[in-house]
DNA sequence: AATTTAAAATGAAAGCATTTATGGACAAGG
DNA sequence: CCTTGTCCATAAATGCTTTCATTTTAAATT
């Protein structure tokens, strides 16, 4: 079933089919019912591929995620989803995980597959080195890339973000007013969201003249899944005499590793141990007391970035770099 | 840059050309290597469209879910998005929601799309009534769909599922045995794989004559974040003076709503109260103490779909139905 | 009412970038 | 000299969009 059959069958050329199926005005109202009719009647769909190659798009967008599993990345591909598709754009999910060769081919392999623009979702797409970014900035010759939760300054390359600086000062501030001394920060990446947050724990720490000589950073690296292990660690460090009677974690996983090291030193939360978590996903209620995080309003951001991407494809005038602040949201983890 | 560029700058027709770019043996090395070094040179890819045209196929899977926020979906999705880029295919998402007409018109939409499979992510997808699945039938026709965790007798659908029922039958009896008599069966869905459970759960209280009427199953329905609102509802049954000294919940969000229900009631897990969750997924390690949950070997599930799956593209003869069986993981929840 | 003019509706045909069937040229072998 | 097989080019096919030219229709003018 081509548009061939349908034009015949309708009585009209294959231009004038084709202008229904678009939603030209240029033709009668009565030319118009004629082929719906007939194109409901057959359920015929036109071939994508042909349409494609016509229009050169097929209004899809690639996702990039380094891991589609965590869950607050996984919150983030659901709101790009379905504001992509309320938009009429469907979406190429692509999990890279985090190696930038992989990262690398991927955004090549989206190109290949002519998708209209591409989002990275997570800082971890950003690094430290300017070459290593290069995979972005060539990308952003073909299409509009969009980055969420980290930013960059290059042409057709557009950034959604959160104050994260501000958010991690204001918490450390409110987190030391509460009589918390020393506070251990507990991170798992240098990303570009990852330095933000670090350098908004040494602000607040710095100005109220709490910093220490750098025992007080943890630096976890394992599986955001691999609560156990986070714990080990900070039990470690106790081992070592290290104590602290608070912990601001980089994301909420983290902050699950901190209470359950809490428990299996026996100390109360928050009484002995407080701790603050970031990005208030649902992990903030699996646990005794519930966690206190940062609500870095992601749907918002979501919601943002596809209104930018849907205004650059539109060819208009789009505003390079958002931010959004973000709140925390006080529950049982801080006194 | 186009094919044309490419034979004319290597003095070859596009034929050729294209020969060299599909592997067809039908070309000498020397020809080949002049054709490949001028693709390299001036990093020609081909047009997506163009050969989707030629070719009728783009090797792209459509994967829907209901949400794939979901901690359990996410990880199902993760696995197949990965084994399917293995397998030279990429993947478009679909996030269908929980609505019949979603789902229904999100499967148009796939094949509108003009991928060459449709994989069902979650036994949500199959319903009673026999006539709300021809939407899946109806698929079938045009491309082989895939069901995780759920299962239909139709032509080209093929079903992957764990099962749930004995995995049920086998932790009810383990609780039982454990000391246990009063279960409450905690649940949210009387999807496909929900009535395996809920019949397992059944055939084991049954057979030790355990069953009361009915008072021990709780449906719940609500948002799986939503952990306090399942600890609630639990609380409300206790307040109606139904009590049970066991939770076995659907899944592990059930689970932990019980274990909050048990934290606010001051009852010790697994002293004064066992739970069993489902799924074996990161939640288990979230909670104090760490939750006993039935693992269904999820990544085994994917490996399997994905495995068939490219047999059907590939024109074998594959197994209709698959099931693998699951495995009680005992953690601190259960004596 | 007849004529002109502009606008709207339509069709023919030229892309779009591939794949692939068909067949021709050439070399080697009988 | 004829056959066979390898290698390659020509050309058709894929199913749509869109430009351009043409026809039809409606409105404006006489």
């Amino acid at each position: 079933m081509t548009i061939y059959d349908i034009s015949e069958k309708a009585g009209v050329s294959i231009a004038t089919v084709s202008r229904v199926l678009n939603g030209s005005n240029n033709v009668s109202e009565k030319t118009k019912k004629k082929v719906l009719d007939v194109i409901n009647q057959y359920e015929y769909t036109p071939n994508a591929f042909a349409r494609g190659l016509g229009l050169n798009t097929m209004k899809t967008i690639g996702i990039m995620c380094a891991d589609s599993s965590d869950p607050y990345l996984a919150k983030a591909i659901y709101y790009i989803e379905q504001k992509l598709r309320a938009n009429g754009y469907d979406s190429i999910l692509c999990c890279t995980g985090y190696n930038l060769d992989t990262k690398a081919s991927s955004m090549n392999l989206l190109i290949t597959k002519k998708v209209d623009g591409i989002i990275l979702v997570g800082s971890n797409f950003i690094y430290e080195k300017e070459e290593d970014n290069k995979y972005i900035t060539d990308a952003a010759v073909q299409v509009p890339v969009m980055l969420l939760n980290a930013a960059m300054d290059a042409p057709n390359v557009y950034s959604v973000v959160s104050d994260d600086f501000t958010s991690m000062y204001d918490a450390t501030l409110e987190m030391i007013r509460s009589g918390v001394k020393d506070i251990l920060y507990f991170y798992n990446s240098t990303s570009y969201s990852g330095k933000k947050k670090l350098a908004g724990y040494r602000a607040a720490m710095e100005e109220k003249g709490l910093l220490t000589n750098g025992s007080f950073l943890q630096l976890y690296q394992g599986s955001h899944e691999d609560i156990p292990a986070m714990a080990e660690q900070l039990i470690k460090l106790h081992t070592k005499g290290i104590t602290f009677h608070g912990v601001i974690a980089a994301d909420d996983s983290l902050a699950l590793g901190a209470m359950k090291y809490g428990r299996e030193m026996r100390l109360r939360i928050p009484e002995d141990l407080s701790i603050i978590g970031y990005n208030n996903s649902m992990l903030v209620n699996c646990c005794d007391p519930e966690l206190t995080s940062i609500d870095n309003k992601l749907e918002t951001l979501c919601q943002h970035l596809i209104t930018t991407l849907m205004g650059v494809l539109g060819g208009n005038e789009m505003p390079k770099k958002t931010v959004f602040s973000g709140e925390l949201i006080k529950r049982g983890t801080t006194k």
